[in-house]
DNA sequence: AGTCTTATTTGATTTCGATCAATGAACGCG
DNA sequence: CGCGTTCATTGATCGAAATCAAATAAGACT
C-alpha cells in the first residue's frame, strides 16, 4: 500500500456513510476515526493473504477489492467483490487468527484500514460498534449463501440474467446500466471462466439483452426472468 | 416445534459450551438463558424459512440442521450444515429483515432459540454478546468462503477427499470414523447430487478409503492428499 | 422374520462449462 | 496516429457431473 495518511474531509464523508460506520454513536465513530488509515493502492496490490495473521480490518472506499482463495495448484477462486462503502468481510478476523482468504485490489483503490487488536479494544467497550460488525457480518453470509445457491443451482446465462436483473432498478422497465467494472472480474464474482461469461451474454441477446462493452441493455426485464 | 421449554441443567451445559455462549461473561451468560427455549424437532421439521420475517435466533444442541436456498422451481441447494454446539449463521438476522434461507431438522434434533428482538436487546447493552455474534459469523462466512473456493476449484473426488482429510486427528496416520449423518446430507454439503458422492467415494477407495455404511476408514491420509 | 420404505449404488446418456487456441476489440503510451 | 498490451469473443474439444433409470442395501415397523 502506498503511503497511509488519516481521513480527510472527504474520506472521512465516505467512512460515515459506509456499512461499517453508518449507525454508529458519535463516540464511536469519533473512536474509529481516531484509529482509520487511508491508503491508495494502484491495481492489482495485495491488500493481505491467506494465512497471514490478520492485523487489519479493510473497508472500500473507491474502486474494488477482489477476495480469493487458493489451491495449492495456485488456481485462485473469487469468493467476493468489494465496491465503495464495503467492509471487507474476509479482513473482520476477531479471535486473533489468520486471513482466510486474499484480497486484492481490482482497479485503483482507495482503502481505509484499522488495527485490529484496537478495532477489538473499542468493540468490547461499545456494543454499537460490536453490533455493527455482526449486522455487516450477517449480511455478507446471506450473500455468500446466495452465491453458493447460485452456483448449485443454476447454468451460467440463468446466473448472468439474475444479475442483470438484480442490477434494474424497476420490475418491468427497460433499463440501461453501465457495469462498474471489467467483465473479467463480474465472471469472477459469478464462478465464471470470461469465455463462459462471453458466450452467457451472447446467449442472452436473444432475450432482449444488448451489450457494447460495459454497457448493458435490458429491453424486456420479465423476458430475462423466464430463463 | 414441539412443546418449548426453559432449558434444564442439561441443555444449559450444552448451551454454556456452544460456540455462543461459551465466551460470554456471567452476566450476559444469565440474560440468554432468561430468554432462551429448547424445543425438539422431528427429522424433517422447519426451523425457518426463506423469505420469513425472522424473529429467533437458533443453536444447535443435539442432532443436525440443514441450510437451504429455494430456486422458483423448487428445487433446494444446500449451503451449511449445523450441528451440535453450531449457531444457525442464517437466523442471525440483525436488521429486523427476513430471514435469506430456509432451515430444517435433517434428523432428530434438540434446537435453542432466541427471541430476535431480546437478544438484539441484549446485545445493545452488553459488547461481549455482540462479540460473540460477530466472531462466531466471521467464523461461518469464512467458512461459506471455503465452501463456495471448494466448489469452484475441485472435482467430486478432490472435494470427498478434502472432507474426509479435515476429519483426520493425525496427519499421517490410518483413520477410522463414523459420519455423524447420511450420505444423502454430506452430498448436498459438497454440493453434489447423491450419485456423484456415491462415484467419489468409489473412486477413492483406489485410493486407500474405505467405507462401509457411515463407516469410514482411511489407510493412508497421504495418498488421499495427492488427488 | 417378513415387508415396506428409504437410502445408496451402478449404468447410461445428456448437458454444461473448463480449457486451449485463435482472432478481434479496446486501451494506454509514446 | 501507430504500436504494443490486455481484454473480450468465438471455435473446438474434452471431461465432469447432473439427470434418469434400475437394482441393491439398509433401516424401520409389525
Amino acid at each position: 500500500m502506498n503511503r497511509l495518511m488519516k481521513p480527510g474531509a472527504r474520506e472521512r464523508e465516505t467512512l460515515l456513510n459506509s456499512g461499517l460506520l453508518s449507525a454508529l454513536g458519535v463516540e464511536s465513530v469519533a473512536a474509529m476515526m481516531e484509529i482509520a488509515a487511508i491508503g491508495n493502492l494502484p491495481a492489482r496490490q495485495m491488500l493481505f493473504r491467506e494465512g497471514e495473521p490478520a492485523d487489519m480490518l479493510h473497508s472500500v472506499l473507491s474502486g474494488y477489492v477482489r477476495v480469493y482463495k487458493l489451491d495449492p495448484d495456485g488456481r485462485e477462486a473469487d469468493v467476493e467483490l468489494y465496491g465503495p462503502g464495503d467492509l471487507i468481510g474476509a479482513s473482520v478476523v476477531l479471535d486473533g487468527g489468520r486471513y482466510g482468504a486474499t484480497a486484492q485490489a481490482a482497479e485503483p483503490s482507495l482503502i481505509a484500514r484499522f488495527d485490529l487488536k484496537r478495532v477489538r479494544d473499542i468493540a468490547g467497550r461499545r456494543p454499537d460498534l460490536a453490533m455493527a460488525l455482526a449486522n455487516a457480518l450477517s449480511g455478507q453470509l446471506a450473500r455468500a449463501f446466495a452465491s453458493l445457491a447460485d452456483d448449485r443451482l443454476h447454468t451460467a446465462p440463468q446466473r448472468v440474467a439474475r444479475y442483470l436483473l438484480a442490477q434494474c432498478p424497476a420490475e418491468d422497465k427497460a433499463t440501461s446500466f453501465r457495469l462498474p467494472y471489467q467483465k473479467s472480474l463480474l465472471a469472477g464474482k459469478l464462478g465464471l471462466a470470461p469465455e463462459a461469461l462471453s458466450r452467457a451474454f451472447s446467449m442472452l441477446r436473444g432475450h432482449s439483452v444488448n451489450v457494447r462493452g460495459r454497457l448493458v441493455h435490458i429491453g424486456d426485464p420479465e423476458a430475462l426472468r423466464r430463463i
